[in-house]
DNA sequence: AATTACCTACCTATTAGTAGGATGGCATTC
DNA sequence: GAATGCCATCCTACTAATAGGTAGGTAATT
């Protein structure tokens, strides 16, 4: 209960990118749904770029050691691929965070501070770095047959994991999901 | 040369919207590029929802007669996919029109009017559809071999379309598109 | 005494949208 | 064929609301 002003401004901020993007909201809506003026914002976040950098770093900063945890916690790389996926699914599925933040700012990478960007690029090369070293040990332990290299592979899995999120999204229908994931990762797991 | 004002209105509009989404453009931006006053572009289109479902229904219409010309133009469904693939493809490296206008809505799906996510919805639909009856065919003439019913590998096949549109933008690196897809539509047409 | 967190009150620029007037082409009427 | 009225296009000039951001003050901690 006891979290701080500055959590709960980054909450929101996050939860209202999800939403409508960089564009799409503005500190009027956040002062609304935490109960703080909107100077007050800016005592915390001086200007809105600021704001959206701190967001994404925390994101980007939770997205790493989650999937760290994840390494840690499940050996099995079919296993920790199948939480990644699964982590979206019921995320998508319960309506809780329907949509990646750095999925979200890509689409409108055009317009953003140099600085978002940059941590949104940086999201992006993070996670094929994982999804790549997860499927190259999955090649090791035979549990994985890739029909291109694992690189490529990893790049084909995340653009699916997102492509999905539109697809759901734009349909409103959040079961579509997994109905794009799971063949996908199915067929990396189908013995050769 | 020429071509009417309400044209030209559309065609930066739409450019507008691929660049930034809904929320990222503004009548004014409108106005500087194409010299015209602001009040004028409101003859035209009296609110912004107006405009972007005009301009959204003309690129669903040449969508859709787009991919029924190519249906008349190549019989071979493999070369179909290869074409309408090869377009985006294109599209990208060029910077020619690096974005879907529908995925891009898409994305803001829960801020959008709700006339202009409808066509957005059709737009999804129309696409699956016709992917799916390309796949049909192809395998009807032994072209394809799928791992999953016709309906489902439309969905991937648009689901990857859109999210290596998003990795080659998030990444700034246009190649990422066909790394992406290539993979893709090769695996469909892999023989048993 | 200084700092943190918040406030009221304000600022300027921009947003979508409106009111009403000027221009100019086109069809109807005389 | 000239005068008529009409209507589409575009304009200047405005509006109210909202954008991101600032100035300066208060009250409680440290």
């Amino acid at each position: 209960m006891n979290v701080s002003t500055s959590e709960k401004i980054l909450d929101v901020a996050e939860s209202l990118v999800v939403a409508g993007g960089y564009n799409g909201f503005s500190y009027a809506d956040i002062s609304d749904a935490v109960g703080i003026r909107k100077a007050s914002i800016h005592h915390h976040f001086p200007t809105k770029a600021e704001l959206v950098e701190v967001l994404l770093d925390r994101y980007v900063q939770r997205a790493v050691s989650g999937l760290k945890a994840l390494g840690e916690q499940v050996t099995n790389p079919a296993k920790q691929l199948e939480a990644y996926l699964g982590y979206w699914q019921s995320c998508i599925l319960d309506a809780s965070q329907p949509f990646c933040v750095c999925a979200m700012l890509a689409s409108e990478m055009q317009m953003l501070p140099e600085e978002v960007a940059a941590h949104v690029r940086a999201h992006f090369r993070n996670l094929a770095i994982w999804v790549r070293s997860v499927l190259e040990a999955g090649v090791e332990q035979g549990l994985f047959s890739l029909s291109a290299p694992p690189e490529q592979e990893a790049e084909i899995l995340i653009a699916s994991v997102h492509g999905a999120m539109l697809s759901a999204r734009a349909l409103g229908k959040p079961d579509v999901f997994s109905a794009i994931v799971s063949p996908q990762l199915a067929r990396l797991m189908t013995p050769r």
